[in-house]
DNA sequence: ATAGCACTTGAAGCGCGCTTCAAGTAAAGT
DNA sequence: ACTTTACTTGAAGCGCGCTTCAAGTGCTAT
């Protein structure tokens, strides 16, 4: 039965106590407990907290998140759930691809960048670009 | 010799006439050219443009992409461009491994509620989050 | 000539996700 | 008794990345 204060919790999830508060109001941590008019964090919140994170920072709107937050209140609600989570994960997929894409591109600036730099430096005649771009499909 | 109007760039990349106006107002796409005081994007100016992309949409600020064009302007400064790239894209690597994580628990969510639904439908007994919750590690 | 269209500019405005602020409360330490 | 510490609240403010606006320019079609 973990109890957790706010600043606690603030330390452990790396959030600031301001956006702690501002979830709850937003309605998205509901329950939690005060004790002396200040918060108590019981597992079950803290729950919630990890859903929130991982939506949130996988690019899941607040006014979403509350959206999702609300059917898991009332019922809850099976169906409108998964096809917020499907249409998620679909999402997220995109965007996974997305950033491998980048990723890729990233490095191969570096590898060009460095293969100017080498060739600069051994008097070697100047990279081309052309060689190192990522291939524009899609 | 490809030469485009700003609303051919706009539709080609998915960005509004005003995003590229904006852009070149922050010094990331120097020299682009006009004719009758309108612009005209070049080759060079839509390659500089494919970098911004995917520069800004893996995470960097504006101001740190101003800071990288500069010094692709001035020498190039090749020292302090592999710096900001080889940066990036330790941050880059960290992203995807995160979002990595994060798609993971989403289907994990998906395949609970799945199961409660399946659950429901047949009488059986409800699942346990906890047979689905993602590993805690890190 | 006159209208319409595609652009131009600088300045102001907007939405999101917090953050900061001033003022208050309640328990613990000296 | 008084201070310190740790929170509480509602309301206002902020930074980022654009977007919108009003007013203007210049080419083309009627």
């Amino acid at each position: 039965m973990t109890e957790l204060t706010i600043s606690e919790v603030s330390k452990q999830y790396h959030l600031a106590p301001s956006t702690l508060r501002y979830y709850e109001r937003l309605g998205l941590i509901p329950g939690v407990r005060k004790r002396n008019n200040h918060r108590v964090y019981n597992e079950a919140n803290l729950e919630k907290l990890n859903s929130i994170v991982c939506f949130k920072n996988s690019g899941m709107s607040m006014s979403e998140l509350q959206t999702l937050l609300s059917y898991q209140e009332t019922g809850p609600d099976l169906d409108n759930i998964l096809a917020v989570l499907n249409e998620h994960e679909v999402s997220v997929a995109r965007q996974l691809a997305q950033l491998e894409k980048y990723h890729r591109h990233i490095t191969q600036k570096v590898a060009f960048y460095s293969a100017i730099k080498e060739a600069e430096a051994t008097g070697a005649p100047r990279p081309d670009w052309a060689d190192y771009k990522p291939g524009d499909e899609q």
